[in-house]
RNA sequence: GGCCCGGUAGUUCAGUUGGUUAGAACGCUAGCCUGUCACGCUAGAGGUCGUGGGUUCGAGCCCCAUCCGGGUCGCCA
């Protein structure tokens, strides 16, 4: 292995230019190509790849250093950047190659265990154990670097409308509502338990109540619950908040930060304010609190045209008080057979409905599961009022709100990947009046949607005691392309309205003194109205690079057991830590 | 925790009704080759068929269990 002594880089591979510059370039062997008295290899770096070329005029033992070199050994060469004698228009350096006098091998390579290309179709589990080669890829690379620039972005725009980066711990006081916490124990305090936050949420009012007035961080947050292909336990959230601000200046600034965003990473204009829609229409048309608006079969409601109908499977659902509603898929008869409704079936029962009634229009007649009860021409305004024409399916769901609307919500999305309907675009959208309150049949009892630290709507507060599911939040969700973004909320600011909703969550004041006693007694001392948001950082980085999976975009993921393959923590940990600890583990 | 999908050379895959020595491509190794860029040509090495058990004269293939990975529901204030 050679020094890189007296040989200091001058460009990147593929920013090498100028015929006849003598450059030093370093990087990784992508591809040699040796051809006897000539040799070729591709040079790769971040940047991307440049041909480095050695013929009969090269030194004999340059030349035969070239031609001992392997994939993945780690190169410097000097040379002089030459034309090639025939281009490559596929790559940004096509034109040029460097032709070397001086090569140092820095560093030898085992033959990896997959290829270090673009395009792959190894296992990820494979590419998961050996993240650091997969990280070479070019694919990889540019997400991590996208991901960069966004934070650059963030921290450019929320720094330059005055917004103050404070870091919050990250061990801190468990507070067990919503997800679970990760915990890490204490030597010092055996028994006693930091937790992970899930987010910097108090932190951030505290420091409203100090008198920062605008905060920003880029904050590790920490949720131990099942992955998903968008869910890792830790993620990274753009986290703000402002003092002196309701509702709307807050969805301002942020709408000014994704105008500002997709100007610098993608140089696009993104049009504000942006659309806003009540939780309840979201609902209504979308069957979601996250609508994907790049496409339409919204979701219409059928109940008045069937409530007198003979089919005991939809006056039944009215009369239990809820709905019969209809999604119309356009041109889907030929795709969705009847087999494929079948399994439409399936699919729906496995997130609760009870079964799916459709119509099928594929001939001059319209095949209905359900026509033997539509006596009364029911059938076709059930039709005209889904907007259904020969060629398309209406799907229907009968059970309560609760059941339809999320069914049909995402049977929605189901047929349009199906149906590969879904155009490409960016659809942001503000889902805003979000219910405070959500009713828990389990327990009996109303538990907060949000945290409870949420501002309910001034003209709700009256309803808080007598009609709690009447309430609105001065919450507000950004969703893009169905995918939810951001969440934040204006916060109670007031101290005698933050014990009044602790007692409507049936809080005692012993819970409320035992978990939130510290930000309770901080209200007392004065704080400006206040809120903010924590922008997703991952999921906006996913959705920038068109990747299917948040894995795709973090450099070190963990996979779906919430593991790390390359490391494989979690691990066990020796006796003597755990004694420290004051920590036995329970056989199992 | 439930449901669905997957696991065969280093990699991606094929493998007939259960039947001889488990194949291909890429990669790898060696040799030849002066304009390649998916270089070409020749030769070669490389397999615990995820693991354990069972059925069978015989299992990559059938059965049971289990491990690993993915998707999803529950869960994620």
């Amino acid at each position: 292995m050679d020094s890189m002594k007296g040989l200091k880089r001058t460009n990147y591979c593929a920013e090498t230019s100028g015929i006849g510059n003598t450059v030093v370039v370093g990087g990784y062997v992508q591809k040699i190509r040796d051809l006897g008295n000539l040799i070729f290899i591709d040079l790769r770096d971040r940047t991307g790849i440049v041909q480095l070329a050695f013929d009969d005029e090269t030194d004999r033992d340059i030349f035969e250093k070239a031609a001992s070199c392997r994939s993945e050994f780690v190169l410097m060469a000097k040379g002089t950047v030459r034309e090639r004698e025939s281009k490559n228009p596929e790559i940004a350096t096509g034109d040029i190659e460097v032709f070397v006098d001086d090569l140092r091998i820095l560093a030898k390579a085992q033959t990896p265990p997959f290829e270090i290309v673009d395009k792959t179709n190894v296992n990820e589990e494979l590419r998961l154990k050996y993240r650091y080669l997969d990280l070479r890829r070019k694919t990889l690379q540019d997400n991590i670097i996208m991901r960069s620039k966004i934070a650059k972005s963030a921290r450019d725009y929320f720094y330059e409308n005055g917004f103050i980066e404070i870091e919050t711990p990250m061990m801190i006081k468990s507070t067990p509502e919503g997800a679970r916490d990760y915990l890490v124990p204490s030597r010092i305090h055996n028994g006693s338990f930091y937790a992970l936050p899930q987010s910097p949420q108090m932190y951030k009012q505290l420091l409203m109540i100090s008198g920062f007035d605008r905060y920003i961080q880029l904050a590790r947050c920490f949720r131990d619950e099942d992955l998903r292909a968008d869910r890792q336990p830790e993620f990274t959230q753009i986290d703000m908040e402002m003092s002196f601000v309701d509702v709307d200046d807050i969805l301002e600034l942020v709408e000014g930060f994704i105008k500002r965003l997709f100007k610098d990473v993608k140089n696009m204009e993104i049009p504000t304010p942006l659309p806003r829609m009540t939780y309840k229409e979201a609902m209504d048309r979308f069957g979601s609190d996250k609508p994907d608006t790049r496409f339409g079969m919204e979701i219409c409601n059928i109940s008045d045209i069937v409530k007198n109908c003979g089919f005991g499977v939809f006056t039944s659902a009215i009369e239990a008080g809820g709905s019969v509603r209809a999604i119309t898929a356009k041109n889907a008869a030929a795709t969705l057979t009847r087999k494929e409704i079948d399994k439409l079936t399936e699919y729906v029962r496995g997130i609760g409905a009870k079964g799916l009634a459709f119509v099928r229009w594929v001939d001059d007649a319209p095949s209905c599961s359900f026509a033997k009860f539509m006596e009364n021409g029911e059938l076709d305004r059930i039709l005209e009022r889904a907007n259904a024409e020969k060629g398309d399916v209406v799907l229907i769901v009968a059970d309560k709100d609760r059941v339809t609307l999320p069914t049909l919500g995402a049977l929605r999305l189901y047929v349009a990947k199906q149906l590969d309907i879904i155009p490409d675009g960016y659809n942001f959208l503000w889902i805003t009046e979000f219910p405070f309150f959500e009713y828990d049949e389990e327990n009996d009892a109303w538990v907060a949607m949000h945290h409870p630290f949420t501002m309910p709507e001034d003209e709700c507060i009256q309803y808080l005691d007598s009609d709690p599911g009447k309430v609105t939040a001065k919450a507000y969700d950004l969703v893009l392309n169905g995918v939810e973004l951001s969440s934040g909320s204006i916060r109670i600011n007031d101290y005698e309205l933050q014990q009044k909703m602790f007692r409507a969550l049936g809080l005692s004041d012993e819970e409320i003194e035992a978990k939130f006693g510290f930000l309770v007694e901080a209200y007392k001392y004065g704080a400006a109205p206040h809120g903010g948001m924590g922008i997703g950082l991952d999921r906006l980085a996913m959705i920038l690079c068109g990747a299917e999976s948040l894995r795709d975009v973090t450099a070190f993921p963990k996979v779906q057991n919430a593991s790390e393959l390359m490391t494989d923590a979690p691990s066990k940990v020796d006796n003597q830590q755990l004694n420290e600890l004051g920590i036995s583990i329970k056989d199992s």
